[in-house]
This record gives structure tokens, sequence and C-alpha cells, in this order.
DNA sequence: CATGAATGAGTGTTCATTCAT
DNA sequence: AATGAATGAACACTCATTCAT
């Protein structure tokens, strides 16, 4: 998919996590066009030119925010179900949990809704990221999903529908927090929300001859 | 004797609201700070000019957009909670339905998208739009869920997260279409997404004694 | 020197000298690039298109102002000079009594400021000025003066120059009126200025054996 | 040891100063609604970006040549005053003298021209411009009148009215220059037309028995 | 005659990008 | 490597001018 090395792939390992951290954030608060250069490096302590040495263009740049912000945690995850060994169910909620750790709570969480707010201009990249990211991750909640359905614990679900159904709940989260939310409209306690979410998910897709133990986030 | 409209009478009339259109697609495709004034007037048919005869300001054409996006759908829905007799989840599965025909699917089913991009850049609007849009809609929903609860359909819930769990999937399913799925990434068909988002939630809140009738969107 | 007579010509006589009352106040208050026609327009209650019914362009609006004028001026004064039987001295406070209330004193006062502020932008019409209005007045002035010395009134004088320091007081109070006198910065009444500008200016140019009778303006 | 200055350096430091130069000109020559940055830009041979490191608004660069034009020769004059020995004749020929060859003779001398023009657009700088500029030089005018009466050289005199009869055929001379004469109209010659207004002037306002010594600018 | 909706060239201003230091 | 002064293309906004009514 990338190339797999070169001069600039080398240079490019060195970038420094500050001036990608800063972009991020200035890309999540104001939107890509809206983000000056000049922002982003007094945010990181440096000078705009600076920038440069680093990222080709204003494009690179939000190119780079994007593959080294999910890079990091494409493995994460595929680990974890195989190394599962309890119910399907746990299986899910350390999944969600997981994703909101390691992601949704961190300076990640904002990468969804700037992915969503500029797939428009960037079409190469949002498909990047849909095949890297979205497929990856999609993969994991049907291998789980499938799990429980074989091991008789999940009732018969179609089970691609049922992937967007369950994560859009999560993924709302920490869209709203990087939009709404922060212009102090309503917030939620994400732990209680998800145990809100798990609780009634659970209960909607499980077996009719299982019973459920309800159970909240156990982070 | 009614007036005889000229043409260009009835074209004056006719503009704002097909600038506002015009504007809608534009925003919500390239986003607020990338949608060039021009492009907008092109999409119109008029000229950039012609803009500001019916708009102070792009900031001014923004806000138009937003609020007059949602004002004729204000109403609609409220009466739909006060008037329905049947089972508390076909109101529900009404009220989704509903809010998919009458937004989701319309050009109107940008604005969630327009909104959270650009929530950082507008924070008064964003207010003005959780006020007027986000609030009203959660009251629908609320009374909804407090109605099934009230007469033992549906289960004890935590109420007000409930809400948020039950729309995130409507939502997501009208975001994605103007930003990922935009650009050829996987698409999934309303219909049966929404058919398992209602069979896996009813399910969920239903109260353990209550007996779901599986029912698709009769739309 | 203009045209003697045309379609165009006789159109223009009929022109509404609301529109160039109108003209000449905003040019004269905010500058000729800073006039918007709009704003003429508005002033002379009439919409933004009747004034292309009279005038081409904002240009030709620009040169009937300053034409349109003088034109009613120009001949009066001439036979002041003529017809004057008294002392040079009351010649010369007559002329400078009667432009004041025929021009400076009038809507017309702020032409001179205006012709100032524009001859850059208007080299043509500024010559037009100042061959059919300066060139004229001087004239006015250089044969009073003219009389005053060979009748031994007054001393002999370098007349050229003599014309211009004894105007130069009267235009600047015309010019003060319409520029820093108008944003409130200090007044001063016409009346007493002009009575010690003659007092101190008779004063000096008399001849020696002359003497002097101190006179107020008789208005 | 000083610090060494680059060429760039250098430059940085003499940019404003060459940036006002050019404005002041286009101001002057154009005003200010006439005049377009790209224009100022180039006589000052940098790019319309330039400006705008400088300064924040073509309204701050006007303000700026306007205040800048002036401070440098706020505090000449006043020592002129106070040191003077002579008689009060000569230190008004001298005052003159003095603003005419620092100030009108110079590329400052289109700044009266300029702030008349411009009044109506910019009262605030006109207020400035009255109270920091007029109102000293007035001062001392008025000073040098009043110890020319006090010590019997002068006759009683409206001082304050007088003040502006005396100055208004020098500031007369510094406008036309950059108005109607900029435009090929007559032209004076500066040395003998303040030579006819000191001689006329210190003429009307001697006292009856002083002796008048009939003087040119000595420059 | 009169209107005012529509136009589009022009200008103030911003900002990604470059490069001399 | 790092800086920040300088650039100029791009865009929001204005307004003189036109023309259908």
């Amino acid at each position: 998919m990338l190339p797999i090395e070169s001069p600039r792939q080398r240079r490019k390992e060195a970038r420094p996590a500050e001036l990608l951290a800063a972009a991020l954030e200035m890309f999540v608060e104001k939107g890509f066009a809206a983000t000056r250069l000049d922002d982003v490096a007094k945010r990181a302590g440096v000078s705009k030119g600076t920038l440069y040495l680093y990222f080709d263009s204003k494009d690179a740049l939000f190119k780079a925010v994007i593959q080294e912000g999910i890079v990091p945690v494409l493995q994460q995850g595929a680990g974890m179900v195989e190394r599962h060994t309890g119910s399907s169910a746990d299986l899910l909620r350390d999944l969600i949990a997981a994703w909101w750790q390691l992601i949704g709570n961190t300076h990640l969480g904002g990468v969804p809704k700037l992915m969503i707010s500029e797939a428009g201009n960037f079409p190469e990249i949002a498909t990047y990221y849909y095949e890297n990211v979205i497929l990856r991750g999609r993969d994991l909640m049907r291998r789980t999903l499938q799990r429980g359905i074989d091991q008789g614990e999940f009732r018969a679900l179609n089970i691609e529908q049922a992937i967007d159904v369950i994560f859009a709940p999560v993924l709302m989260m920490a869209i709203w927090r990087h939009s709404l939310g922060a212009c102090g409209c309503g917030q939620h306690d994400p732990e209680s929300y998800f145990a809100t979410h798990l609780d009634m998910m659970l209960c909607g897709i499980a077996h009719p001859s299982a019973t459920v133990q309800p159970d909240g986030m156990h982070s």
C-alpha cells in the first residue's frame, strides 16, 4: 500500500511528534482549510519555516497526521480477539473499552471527526483511512460477532449491519467531544453512556436461550 | 385578481432558497472554509455579487443555511408523538423512519455533518443548533421512551443515555453518506441497516415480559 | 471651449439640480472615489439607475458637478468691477464679500476643496476649472488691484503674487469648513475673520500717503 | 563590538519609512480611496503582502502616514521662538521660512492637502492632526504675534484671526503644489510669493509708529 | 421615465510557500 | 537545523454599470 522505504520515508520517521500533535489538534478544532500553519507552528513552539523541514506541504502534513495517528494502534486489538478466552460479550466489551482508552479518549479521538470533515477534500486519504483503519476495525468486530453466534451466545444477526450499529454510538461519543461537545453543548459521562450502550446492545443481540449478565465497563 | 408575477419577480422570491441549497451542498461537500463563494454562485447559476444581495457575508450565509435548513422541520414530529396510538416500539420506528425521510435522505441530511465539522468555528451557531434542533429531537425521543416504560413496554432504562445510543446509528448513516460514503468507501443499504438497528435495539430495551414483534421499516 | 449644443447638451439642461446638489455634497464630504452612487441616489431621493438617465458615468457626474457648480457664477462679479465707482479698497471688500455670499457660504463652497482633492485624478477637469474659474477670478482681482495702484490708492505691488496672497485666506476659510472644520476642529466666525483679513491686508497694500479707513464687511 | 548588520536586517529597519514615503506620495497624488495598495507596494519596491507585515490595514497605513509625517517636526520651531532675539518681524519671517524648508518644500508638503481631503473619512485622525499639529503651530504664531505686540512692534490685532490670515497663503502654496499646480496649472515662485506675502503682511500689522524694513526670505 | 435586480471587474486582505541568513 | 521576512496567488467583498420590467 504505502511505499516501503525511501529517503523521505526515513526522514519522516524522525519527524517530531510535537508537530503532528499540534497539527492534529488544530485540524480537529478548526478544520483543515481554516487551520493556519502559523498557528500549528506556534502551538508546536517552532517557526513556520520549520514545518517545511519536515513536511512538504500543508497537504502532506494532513496526510501524515492521519497516517501517523493510526499506525501505532493498527496492530492493537487484533491480538485481543485472538487471545480472548472468555465470553464473546466480554470480548465486545473489551474491544470497545480498548478503543476508547487507546483512541477515543486520547488526542487521537479527533481523527474520526477530522476524517469525516475532510473526506470530501482528500478522497485518497479517505480511501486509505477506510481500507487501513475502518475495514480492519470492522474485521475485529465481525470476528467477534461471528464467534458469539457460532458459540450460540448471540442470536443470528445481519453481521455487516450490526457491526456499524454497534460501533456508531462509540464513534459518536468521540465525534461529539470534538464538535458540539467542545462548544459547551450538553456533555455525557462516557462511563455510564457505554454501560447503557452495552447493556442495551448485548441484550439486543443475545441468543434468546442465553443469560445476559449486565456489566459496565471494567476500566 | 392576483398580481401577475413576472418571471423576474418569481425569480427574486425563489432566489434565497436556491442560494441556500447550493451553499448547503458546497459547505457539506468541501467544508465552510474550503468553499468559495464563486462556486456557490456558479452552482446556483448566479454571479458572485448576487449572493451579496441576499446575504451579508459568507458567515451570514452559513448561519442561514443552518437555520433555514432546520426551521421547516422543527415542528414536524412533535405532533407525531402526541397523536400516536399504537405501541411505543412502533412510535420509535416511525420517528426514525420520519427523520430519515424528511431529513436524512434529503439534501438536509448533510446538516449534521456540516454542524459537526464547523462547530468549532461557529460556536454560537452550534449552540443555536443544539438548543433548537438537538434538544427538541431528544425531547421527542425522551417522551417516546418514557411512554414505553410507563406502559410496561420497555424496561427501565437510563433514558438520557439511551436517547443518544438509539439515535447514534441513524445519525451516523447520514454523516457517512456525506463523508467517506461519498468517496466510494463501502455503502450500506439504509433499509436493512435501520431494520437491523431497530431489531437489535427494540430487543435490547423490551421489557422481559413483553413480546417483541420484529418489524422492518414500513416506508 | 464646451460643445455649443447637442442632444446631450439639451438633455443636460434638464438634469435635475437635485442630483448635482446631492453629488456635490457627497463628493465634498467623502471624496470622489469614496462616494458611492448608491448614496448619491439615496440622498437625491431617486434610484441608482436614474442617475444613469442623466449622466453617462460617475466621471461624467463629477464633471457636471464642477461645471454646473460654477457656470451660474461665472459672469457675476465681472460687472461688479466695471460698475464700481467708489474706492478700490471698497471694491476689494465687495468682491470678497460677494464671493463669500455667492459661493463660499453656499453649497458651492465645497467646490474648491473638491477640486483640490481630485485635481490629480481629473487633470483635464482641473485645467478646465483653472482656466474658466480661477483665471477669471484672478482677472477680477488683477483689475481691482491695478485700478487701486493707478489711482494712487494702493502702493506698488507684485500684482500676480498679491492676488493669491489676498485670496488665500478667503479660500482657506471655505476649505476649512468642508474639511477639518466639519470634524469639530476649531471654528472661526467668518465675519470677524474677513474683517481682520481686510484690515491687515488693506493696511498692507495701502499707499503710504493714503489714509486707510478700516471697515468690516458690510453685508 | 557593534552587531554586524546584514543587508536583510538593514532593509527590515528601513522598510517602514520606505513604505510610508511611498504611501504618502500615492495618497497625496490620488487620494486615500483611489490609491491601490498594489501601487504603494510597487512604488516602494515590495510586494503587496509585505505592506501587511508592517501595517495592519490600509487605514492603519494612512494613520501612520499622518502621524509619522508630523512627529519628526513637532518639536522643531518651538525652540526657534524661545531663542529668538531679533525683531518679531524677523521671527515671523523665520518661522514661515522654516516651515517651508522643513515641511512645505519636502515630501511632507502634501500632508496638509491629504488631511484636508480625507478629514471627512477619518475624523479621528483629523482631530489628532488638529490637536497635535495645527494647535501647536498656531501656538507658535500666537506667541510670536503677542511678542511683537507687547514690544510695540505690531499694532493691536485680533490675534486668533490674524494667525490664520497670516498662515493661509503659506498653506495654500503647499496645497496648490500638490493639487492643481501638479496638473500644469500656473506655477508661482515660492521665493517671491512669500516675499510679497511678508511685505504686505508685515506692513499690515506693523505698529503705525514702527518702521518696517522690507526684506525677502533669507534662505 | 424610473426602478432595482443582476453582473463582474477590481481591491483589500490572507496565508501557504520560499529562501537568504 | 532553524528562522522569519518576503512573496504572490487566491478569495471575500464592493460597487459602477447594465437592462429587463
